[in-house]
DNA sequence: TTGTAAGCGTTATCAC
DNA sequence: GTGATAACGCTTACAA
C-alpha cells in the first residue's frame, strides 16, 4: 500500500515562486494580491495539491473530524441515522470516523479512545455502556441514552410515543392492550415508551398487561405467553403495542401462524418507523421517530456546544403512522370490501 | 466546542523525569530499561495521556485511516458492507472515514479529494461514475465497479449468480422465463447478472425474454409490460429472475394485486441475499451475496497492495437460498397441505 | 540503553 | 501586502 507522496505546500510556493506564508494565505482565503493569487492557484492546479490536514490538525488543534459510535448498521434505524448525521457533518464541513461497537461496552470504550487518538473534535454516540466513562476532555452527544446532566443528549418524545399507541389503540376499538418489550437491560430514554403507554392506559381507564424482557433473552417468553392467552384461535388482547417494529413483525407472524388475523382480531402499533427499503411501505403501524431531525439537532448540538448554556436533552416529536396493522376507517373499508 | 487540551508527550516525559525519546520507544513497543518503562506507563495511566495520531500520521506519512465512499446507507447492501467492511479494518488497527455520496458523481469526486486531504491510507469505494479519475496516488480498490486494469475491483460472482437462477427455475419447472434489470446507466459488474442469465437460457435451449430499464427511468414500463402479458389472471411467463431483491419484493406486489400467484403461478428469484432485519428470513428466493468475504477480500486487497503483483478482479462465489418464491419440494409439501 | 535534535506540513507572528 | 521563522506533537537517526 504505497502511496507517492503528494507535493506539499513548499513545493507549491516554489513553483509559483512566492513565499511559504503566501501560499498559506490563499489557501485559507486571506486577501493576498491578485496576481499572487494567480501565480499560487496555477501552481496549486499544476502540481495537484491537496492540503495535509494532519498537518493543520496538528498547528490548528482542530481536526474537521466527528466520531459516530454506532453498535452496528445491520439494523436500518442506526444505518440511516448514520447517513443522516454523515450528510449532515458534512454539510458542516465536517467528517465522520465511523466506529461500529457491536453493542460491547468494552469496545465502546476502545472506540471512544480511538477516537481521542484521532483528536476528533467530538462525538456523536448511541451505546450501550451502562456508565460510558467519558473524561470530558472531548465534547459528546448521545442519542436515546441519558447520561447525567452534563452530557447532552438526543432522543424521539419516547413518552410521548407510547402514550399516542395507547390512545390510538383506544381510539380504534381496543378495550385490552398489552405492551411487549425487548431490549438492552440499562435502561435508556428507549423505555420511556412503556411509561407513556401505561400512564395514556391509566388515564383512559383502560386495561392492559405488560412484558418485559431483556437483550440477553431469548424471545421465547413471548411466544409462551401469546400462547397461553389464545383460546380457540381468539387471543385475550385486542390492541398490542411493541417497543420496536422488529419486534412487532415477529409478533405478526406468530400470531399469524397461530390463527389470529391481524388488524381483525388484534391491532399493532410498533415503534421507530422505518419503511421497508424495497416496497417504501411501513411494515406495520408504527410511532415513525423523525430520524434526520435527531441527527441534525444532534450535529447542532455538538458544533454549537459553546453557545448552549446548559447541557440539554432534546426530545423530538414523533407522528403516528398507518401500516395495515390497525384498523382504521379507510383500513376498514379495503377490509370489508374484500 | 471546547476542548480542553490533552496531555503531550512531553508532559508525560516530564512526569516521569525521562527524556522524550524515551516516551515514544514505551508507546511504541521498543525495548527500554524495564524500570523506565514502568515510570513511563505511570505517567501515561496518571496523566490519562493518548498519543496524537495527527501528529504522528504527519511524521510517519501513514494515518492509519481507510476511506469509505459509499452511495448510501439507506439501502441495506450498502450498511452491512460498510459494517462489515469497518469491521475488518478495525481488525488490521485501521479507522473508517465514512463518506456518502448520494449517488451522485460530483459529490464522489469530493469525497476522494477530501480523502485525499485526510491523507488516507487507502480508499475502498462504491460509486457510480462513469469514470472516476483517480489520480493513482493513492491506493483505490473498488466494489462493483470495473475501472480498467490498474485497480483491483471485488465484486460477486454476478455471471455465475445469473446462470444459477436460470438454471434454478428450469429446474424448478419453468419454462418461459423473462429477465427484469433496473439500476444506474452505467455498466458494472451488476451487469453481468443479465449475461450470465442469457448463458445459461441459451445453453438450456429455455426461452427468455429481458426488459431492462435504468434509474432515471421510473418502473413504469415493467408493469406496463406485465399487465401486458397477463391474460385471464395467468402470466405468460413462469419465472422471473430480478436484479435484485428490491425489485423482486415489488413486482410480487405487483402481481398479488393482480390475482397472480407467487410461486404457484410465476416463480420469482432476487439477487442480494439480503435477510430482513425484522425476521431474519429473506424476503424471495434470492441469490445471496458473500458481502463478509466481499469486504474482507477488499480490505486484504487495500492493505496488501504492496505484495499483489497485479491488480486483480476478485470475483467471489454466490449461491441460492430459498426465499419462499419458488417452488422446492418442501415447499410444495407445505403448500399442498395447506 | 538513554538522551538530543532535526524535521514532517501547516499556521501564525512578526518584521519588512 | 509579503516573506522569514517559530511552533504544533511526534518519530527517528545519531550522539552520549
Amino acid at each position: 500500500m504505497k502511496k507517492t507522496d503528494s507535493p506539499t505546500m513548499k513545493d507549491v510556493a516554489r513553483e509559483a515562486g512566492v513565499a511559504l506564508g503566501t501560499v498559506s494565505k490563499v489557501i485559507n482565503n486571506i486577501p493576498v494580491g491578485e496576481s499572487y493569487r494567480q501565480r499560487v492557484e496555477d501552481a496549486i492546479e499544476k502540481l495537484g495539491y491537496h492540503v495535509n490536514s494532519y498537518a493543520r490538525g496538528l498547528k490548528t488543534n482542530k481536526t474537521n473530524c466527528v466520531a459516530l459510535l454506532m453498535p452496528s448498521l445491520r439494523h436500518p434505524f442506526f444505518a440511516i441515522l448514520t447517513d443522516e448525521l454523515t450528510a449532515c457533518l458534512m454539510k458542516h464541513g465536517y467528517r465522520s470516523l465511523l466506529m461500529i461497537t457491536n453493542y460491547d461496552p468494552e469496545a465502546e470504550k476502545k472506540c471512544l479512545i480511538l477516537g481521542q487518538q484521532n483528536k476528533v473534535d467530538g462525538v456523536i454516540a448511541l451505546t450501550y455502556s451502562p456508565n460510558l466513562d467519558v473524561d470530558g476532555t472531548i465534547p459528546l452527544v448521545t442519542i436515546d441514552r441519558h447520561f447525567g446532566s452534563s452530557i447532552p443528549c438526543v432522543s424521539s418524545d419516547n413518552f410521548r410515543g407510547g402514550e399516542m399507541a395507547a390512545e390510538k389503540l383506544v381510539e380504534l376499538g381496543c378495550g385490552k392492550l398489552l405492551f411487549m418489550r425487548i431490549g438492552p437491560r440499562i435502561l435508556g430514554e428507549a423505555d420511556k415508551r412503556s411509561a407513556g403507554f401505561e400512564a395514556a392506559c391509566r388515564r383512559l381507564h383502560t386495561d392492559y398487561e405488560q412484558i418485559i424482557l431483556n437483550d440477553e433473552d431469548t424471545e421465547a417468553p413471548f411466544y409462551t405467553f401469546l400462547s397461553e392467552h389464545i383460546h380457540g384461535g381468539k387471543l385475550d388482547f385486542d390492541g398490542i403495542f411493541c417497543n420496536t417494529d422488529s419486534l412487532a413483525c415477529r409478533v405478526i407472524a406468530f400470531l399469524a401462524e397461530h390463527g389470529v388475523r391481524v388488524p381483525q382480531d388484534v391491532q399493532i402499533i410498533g415503534y421507530d418507523g422505518l419503511a421497508d427499503y424495497a416496497t417504501g411501505r411501513y411494515p406495520c403501524s408504527t410511532i415513525v421517530q423523525p430520524i434526520p431531525r435527531m441527527a441534525e439537532e444532534a450535529v447542532k448540538l455538538l458544533l454549537d456546544a459553546d453557545n448552549i448554556p446548559n447541557p440539554v436533552n432534546i426530545c423530538l416529536p414523533v407522528r403516528y403512522a398507518w401500516g395495515g396493522t390497525t384498523l382504521e376507517e379507510s383500513a376498514v373499508q379495503s377490509i370489508q370490501k374484500s
